[in-house]
DNA sequence: AGCACGCCGACT
DNA sequence: GTCGGCGTGCTC
């Protein structure tokens, strides 16, 4: 037993603490890196070695080693310091994501792996002449890339030959997949390059048990394995990382909306630079501000726009529900088209897939007849109906306006609505007094149900399936043939810069869902505005038409990917409070930043609270994390944010 | 997040 | 003179 040193170890914490770096002592001697338990308060909190130090003023505790030459690799330290650099004040969020608190748990068993067995590779199907060329041209550089490919252009399979690849040089391989409990085909196609034992789930939904021997099989092994999970699995601590996959990069979940609001997307760009590995984001419709950034700073765009092999059509039909001859008799938010597809697929023995796209409805006022709805002359974005005040309210600058009695174009009436899952059910069992039919939202949203939902729908446990965001996510849906799109164009007029984006990605995404290799689908596009533009690019599945025009919008209007934007805001129990609170700090940065606000949040009041936010813009993203650094304690900011509801 | 410290009002 | 309200600050 030597004489105690003393070494400053990071601490993981929760959000409240500004600061997780404290001395403590110990008689062995510890390396940089090694994880270590320490007492902290009450608690017993795992941490990381970041150095050896002299003996404070204050008392320390011991720090103990987990286990013997568990240290977490240099590049998850990188990591750690790279998030505390760009998402400035939860120092001790961003080492727990490191070490998560199944770590306190890992025993000696959980060293012990299976016979490590070579990898048992599956023939895999030969590869499409546009899958060719796209993984010569992924091959070709190592700078990041986005792969764009339409829905069925087969970019798993352009996964698997680089994943081959991979491996064969002696390195791992990470996969960012979201709602990965619900996609099976993407954990075959993994498996059929490196066999079951090498592959790796990381998700909240596995055994603690398997949690952790797959933590530990990141730290230990140094090539041969992949890692699939959700955005948490950016920060296993995995050796020697060769690629980065991000699928469905576009997704909504890559964005951790509390705590860190951390953008996935631009740790897994980070993470892939510390380890010096490639990085390819692939989708269908691949993000605005992230692809600009890569194709500024020297990557490339690989597209891919051919169907694969054994992939069949889908056509489109928009539907312009401002025309009162196009809607069904029975039911006023069907077409008549939609109404008969149904039926014909009910015939066939085929389902119909009926998406209610329920972002943004109540809250904006539109007119049904012509598709007139309440813009802001000074920001261009969508007015809000407020019910308390009767008002349409600017949620970008916080201007005010009258709502109009009836539509100030065609002086019809002006409409709220909102209709829900369960109301169209109702209606739609009226139509098709014999159709089996189903409602798939996240109402019930509990993971084992949704998936045990999920296997009843495909194996025929409905004729028509209802539902809501959910259903856009990778579901697989083999007798599908007819797709119905409801209210298309409500999350359009979205008080957000990013409500077009959001819009094409849904309907898109949405559309995706039909046609997958057995047989011809048709997708009806239910609208009230259908000369939006919106609706030319998603039926001709047309990303990069959509790109480059929405590039130019937001060179215009000041957003992302044009300036850096910060959104800041606060909870108070008045909304006068709320008000004069940001006021204050408006005037404070205005000057060093453009400030755009104070405005009422979207969401403006939770759980009795009121909330406010102000924007920040620049050039510059240190000098918004340098601002939102300072912030009083109870404010909230979000950096980059992906949306400002 | 917990938990101690501390400074003021209500009650024995 | 004591009990306890919860604002403030600290956790090596």
């Amino acid at each position: 037993m030597g004489e105690a040193k003393y070494y400053l170890i990071a601490v993981s914490l929760g959000a409240t603490w500004s600061k997780n770096q404290f001395t403590y002592h110990s008689t062995d001697s510890l390396e940089i890196g090694d994880v270590v338990l320490v007492p902290f308060g009450k608690a017993t909190r795992p941490g990381f070695v970041v150095n050896q130090t002299t003996k404070p003023k204050v008392d320390t505790k011991e720090a103990v080693r987990v286990f013997d030459k568990l240290a977490i690799p240099n590049t998850s330290i990188d990591l750690v310091k790279w998030l505390d650099k760009n998402y400035p004040g939860m120092p001790g969020v961003h080492t727990q994501f490191i070490l998560p608190g199944l770590v306190k748990d890992i025993k000696d068993k959980d060293f012990k792996t299976g016979t490590d067995s070579t990898a048992s590779v599956r023939n895999l199907p030969s590869l499409t002449p546009t899958q060719t060329k796209a993984i010569k041209e992924l091959r070709s550089t190592n700078k990041p890339q986005v792969l764009y490919g339409i829905t069925g252009s087969g970019k798993t399979r352009v996964y698997q030959e680089l994943a081959k690849e991979v491996l064969d040089s002696d390195k791992n391989i990470l996969v960012i997949y979201p709602e990965i409990s619900l996609t099976s085909h993407i954990k075959k196609a993994f498996e059929d390059v490196v066999g079951e034992e090498n592959l790796h789930f990381y998700h909240s939904k596995n055994t603690p048990a398997n949690q952790r021997k797959t933590w530990v099989s990141a730290i230990k092994n140094s090539s041969g394995k992949i890692f699939i999970g959700p955005r948490s699995a950016l920060f296993l601590p995995i050796n020697n990382l060769g690629l980065v996959v991000v699928d469905e990069a576009h997704d909504g979940s890559l964005k951790q909306d509390s705590g860190s609001r951390y953008n996935g997307l631009m740790v897994a760009g980070a993470l892939s630079k510390i380890h010096k590995s490639k990085l390819i984001l692939g989708s269908a419709t691949p993000p605005v501000q992230e692809t600009s950034y890569i194709l500024n700073s020297g990557g490339s765009l690989v597209i891919m726009l051919d169907l694969a092999k054994g992939e069949s059509k889908r056509s489109f039909e928009i539907i312009d529900m401002t025309e009162k001859y196009n809607i069904s008799t029975g039911n006023h938010l069907i077409s008549k088209s939609l109404q008969s597809a149904i039926s014909k697929s009910l015939e066939r023995g085929k389902q119909s897939l009926l998406f209610l796209n329920r972002r943004g409805t109540a809250r904006s006022l539109i007119c049904e007849s012509c598709g007139w709805h309440g813009t802001c002359n000074r920001c261009d974005s969508s007015l809000t109906y407020h019910h308390d005040s009767h008002n349409l309210i600017c949620h970008l600058c916080g201007k005010t306006q009258n709502t109009p009695s009836s539509c100030p174009d065609c002086s019809n009436q002006l409409k709220l609505k909102s209709p829900g899952t369960k109301a169209i059910e109702n209606d739609l069992q009226k139509l098709f007094p014999a159709a089996k039919i189903m409602r798939f939202d996240s109402d019930n949203k509990k993971a084992d149900s949704m998936l045990e939902n999920y296997r009843k729908v495909r194996d025929g446990g409905a004729d028509i399936i209802i539902g809501t965001q959910l259903i856009t996510k990778g579901l697989d849906l083999p007798n599908l043939e007819t797709v119905g799109i409801l209210q298309a164009d409500s999350s359009l007029f979205l008080p957000d810069y990013s409500s077009l984006e959001r819009t094409f990605q849904l309907l898109t995404q949405v559309s995706g869902r039909v046609g997958r290799g057995h047989g011809d689908g048709k997708v009806y596009v239910q609208t009230y505005n259908p000369e939006n533009k919106v609706f030319d690019y998603v039926i001709n599945q047309d990303w990069q038409s959509f790109y480059e025009q929405e590039l130019k919008d937001r060179v215009l209007s000041g957003f992302p990917p044009h300036k850096f934007m910060a959104r800041v805001w606060v909870n108070k129990s008045s909304e006068q409070a709320a008000q004069k609170t940001l006021e204050k700090l408006a005037s404070d940065f205005r000057g060093t930043v453009k400030v755009l606000g104070p405005a009422p949040s979207f969401y403006g009041k939770k759980a009795g609270k009121y909330s406010w936010q102000i924007l920040l813009f620049s050039s510059s993203r240190s000098k918004l994390v340098s601002l939102v650094d300072s912030l009083p304690a109870d404010t909230y900011f979000d950096l980059d944010p992906v949306s400002l509801l």
